[in-house]
DNA sequence: AGCATTTTCTTCACTGCTCGAAAAAAAGAT
DNA sequence: ATCTTTTTTTCGAGCAGTGAAGAAAATGCT
């Protein structure tokens, strides 16, 4: 970016921008990628600035019920170099989770050895509910993982800082990224499969890694003494919608049975396919599945309404077959008959947005705690 | 306040303080109330600034569906005189509000000519949905006002800033005042009565009276196709929690029936009384209503859980009787279990919070609004 | 009474951040 | 070669805030 788009993004004058531009230059924290060309442009060409690809480097680790994906990426917020490992219910019984953790990022530090010196944040995610220290989850739907510390393994292990996030909490900003059109508006992103979560973003500026936007939207009631849900309670928003419970609906299991440790995602994706092609119990569980989120999002709209409102995740595919539910409950909400319902929409993969999501509060925060701190006459 | 606890209140220096404090007393802003005596004390005798009464006045209206009250104060927070007027369902249907209003308010400035020149805002605050543009609501429990478009002839007859705001963002910014040891949690405050109402209020600066903290929590759904609500949706909380819906349900009224258009306040203490007094059939009306305001507050702590919890209202005084079956619908819920539920206290008095809500948020407003665009070197 | 002590408040020189205006630089257009 | 356009830098100024020193106004001790 030029320095002239950097003044009229930021707001600040084109004298401040090139002070500061040029300090952070000289700290090579931001490097001068030359004179860009752009034929048939008059005047002085621009000179584009960037972030210093070299400056620092982050491990981004997304941890879920299926699988575990680590991820190097650079201060420029390219991606490096990658791992992914599949989680099965007995993995954390078999080996401890800060144990499992330590093998794959050394794995990940010895594969990248020019990123050694400058490995200064790894930043954990997880579904679940987080402690208040950050240490450990105190619930989550990955198995075993509850109640093992581990953050303050690793970072003694490691030497750098580690933090550990609620899944949730990124959907909203990274789908944020992803369409440019909802920058001012706020968002709740819903995630459907291995749990339904919900995360919310205000415009403005990215929410750090350890402020709001989290929720247990899967775990909000939706019918008193309703269907058994994985967290032990009866009636959460999850054990109607989750992909456990959309199979367990669909075969005719009894709402109170023990839901399953995890689903195969291939198994989830068939029964999303047999729904489409109109099988009738199928279709009656998204149906089911639609209505308890409708529900849940009616009672969200009368809380703290969202502008716009994304479903993802393996779940997002079968969105037409729960659409009308989600449509008639929010009907229901003297909200949306007043302000109308708030529009809603799919976005298929979810990975990206998690993982942008992430990226972005990671490289925010080490903007923060680390380059902030450096002096005035520092050099990297 | 003197200056010194000035500054180690608002955190600047005693120079700043010393600075910005002068300016203002110039501008007669402030005023140097002189020093105040204070026995025992050693050192040079601190001099109190406080605010200047005179430099503006405001009227303060609180609508709601039994009474209507206008207070007009000055600068300091005082109020300087006061008009009450009741509501009945018809009130609005004979006159038009803005009419209605304006007696009201012509009265009090002919009773106060001292403040004449000097009134700088009107805040109104009643019970409902505003429109976006704030000049009307779009919906009220308070009957025939819906629709009518108060804000602008208001402005256009009295030439000075006139505001409306829903009156539950009022409620916790009041209640934080009440009690100070609150100051840096965020709250919930619950209001029971005319209708069922909850504000939340994060710790920080006082919420503008544009800003967040409203809520429809009265018309989250309690239970899909449950009880008719006065809004002519089904299942809100207020359908079964309100004091017509608490009457309906003592009195063996099926919950369909459509509900009252109001209940005159004796009538609803009475009810409380005999609930008190163990007459079964109330008792188990309130129990009804806690059941819906537990499975809301629950809800609502897996979204945005506030650490405190506030009764208030006429309602407030049934809250014994309502208590089990809130703290049960707490219990099924996974958040409060995780982490334990948010201790809840009642606060009898409902309208004072509200006032001083309005208060604070009004004089907060003029700060940013009159006197921050007040020249360097203006003079009140 | 006279001086030390304590506390409040003001003054003053200084820093850090930002801005507007002018100037310099680097290209294409004429 | 000169003009125009656009980007970038330089320079002086303003503003909000600070720390340190000092002035002011009381009490307490001898």
């Amino acid at each position: 970016m030029s320095r002239t788009r950097l003044a009229s993004t930021t707001g600040l004058s084109h004298a401040s921008i090139s002070a500061i531009g040029n300090e952070l230059i000289n700290q090579h924290v931001l490097v001068d990628e030359g004179e860009v060309a752009e034929p048939g442009a008059r005047g002085r060409p621009a000179v584009r600035v960037s972030f210093n690809r070299r400056a620092c480097h982050a491990i981004i680790v997304e941890l879920d019920v299926n699988q575990a994906r680590f991820s190097l990426v650079d201060y420029a917020g390219t991606l490096v170099d990658r791992i992914e490992r599949s989680v099965t219910p007995t993995l954390f019984h078999e080996t401890r989770p800060a144990v499992f953790l330590r093998e794959q990022l050394d794995r990940l530090r010895q594969r990248n050895p020019e990123a050694e010196g400058t490995l200064r944040r790894i930043a954990i995610s997880a579904q679940g509910i987080l402690d208040p220290t950050g240490d450990r989850l105190k619930w989550s739907p990955i198995a075993h993982i509850a109640g093992e510390s581990i953050v303050a393994p690793l970072r003694a292990a490691l030497g750098c800082e580690v933090t550990l996030t609620k899944r949730g909490r990124l959907l909203a900003e990274g789908a944020r990224l992803l369409y440019p059109e909802l920058r001012d508006l706020s968002i709740a992103t819903i995630f459907i499969g291995s749990t339904v979560a919900m995360g919310m973003s205000l415009p403005g500026r990215v929410n750090a890694l350890g402020e709001g936007g989290a929720t247990e939207f899967g775990h909000m009631n939706h019918l008193p003494d309703g269907a058994r849900c994985r967290c032990g309670m009866r009636g959460c928003i999850e054990a109607y919608a989750a992909d456990y419970a959309v199979l367990r609906t669909a075969y005719g299991v009894p709402d109170q049975a023990p839901p399953a440790a995890a689903v195969p995602p291939a198994a989830f994706q068939e029964l999303v396919r047999l729904g489409q092609s109109g099988r009738r119990n199928v279709v009656h569980a998204f149906n089911v599945a639609g209505r308890a989120i409708g529900y849940g999002l009616a009672r969200v709209m009368t809380i703290s309404p969202p502008h716009h409102v994304i479903i993802i995740g393996p779940g997002a595919s079968a969105f037409d077959l729960m659409r009308a539910e989600i449509e008639a409950a929010l009907g229901t909400s003297l909200v949306c008959r007043i302000n109308s319902p708030p529009p809603i929409t799919v976005h298929h993969d979810e990975r990206e947005p998690i993982f942008q999501g992430m990226l972005l509060a990671t490289l925010s925060e080490l903007d923060q705690s680390y380059f902030a701190g450096l002096g005035a006459g520092t050099r990297l």
